[in-house]
DNA sequence: CCAGCAGTGCTAATTTTTCAGCATGGCGGT
DNA sequence: ACCGCCATGCTGAAAAATTAGCACTGCTGG
């Protein structure tokens, strides 16, 4: 997926966010789910280009067509975390924790979670 | 930035990668980093266009350009995370942050960090 | 049943991106 | 100082992306 990815166009990028957002989108979902949107036709222009290139593919429903991703939703967002913390982390996914956990206000009750899935990990890893 | 990320083309977008993974580039720099690689005078092109846009500007060192981000690496990485955030895991933290902890194997002492981490920003929270 | 709306497939043209070539200028070594 | 190397600036052309238009099909309500 990676490689695939880096051939993603400008648009073709926004839409698959789109996707991964939604899970599923038809074409006026993306159409107004998208910035500056283009016409109607030029959205399912789009559409058809991702599938050819086997990032998408989609069902028929009733009249329309709903558009699914190809590779999971789990498997894009680790693609996409890994990318990230490589970019702008150096690497080190304690950083990327670090600021994360920073940035976003989370409760204390998040906070807990976090600290019972950190324990839970040191247990594991042994 | 959010706005300006996202009219970046594709090779722009690798170029950027670049730039933010190395803090500071060279036209020849870039060309190793980059994937299919195009010609030495393409690399330069794009340098140039993406300074023309503001993302980058640059230093005389010597004989040649070195490329900075114009946006501070820091603030680059918080766009980039609250993306994923949005797009992958529908704007939860948490979720984000399990993911993290789950797909990269982190040390004991990472994760003892990772504790005290989340210990400060309980207390802070307060 | 059939008219109208909403959806699709396809194509062609514009715009943007991407690229390489060539001319120029500075810096360092001999 | 001079030559060669490495870097840049610029320009034009090729390739890719983005877009709109048009014709066709299927569902749906009256």
């Amino acid at each position: 997926m990676q490689k695939s990815d880096r051939h993603l166009s400008r648009r073709e990028r926004q839409i698959m966010d789109v996707v991964y957002q939604r899970g599923r989108v038809t074409a006026a979902e993306v159409l107004d789910a998208l910035p500056d949107p283009p016409s109607y036709s030029a959205v399912r222009a789009l559409l058809r280009v991702l599938e050819e290139k086997g990032h998408l593919r989609h069902r028929r429903d009733g009249a329309r067509y709903v558009f699914l991703p190809t590779v999971p939703r789990e498997t894009a967002r680790r693609s996409a975390l890994a990318r990230v913390v490589r970019t702008f982390f150096g690497g080190s996914t304690e950083a990327a924790v670090a600021a994360l956990i920073d940035q976003s206000s989370l409760s204390d009750t998040d906070l807990d979670r976090l600290r019972d899935l950190i324990d839970r990990a040191r247990q594991e890893g042994r």
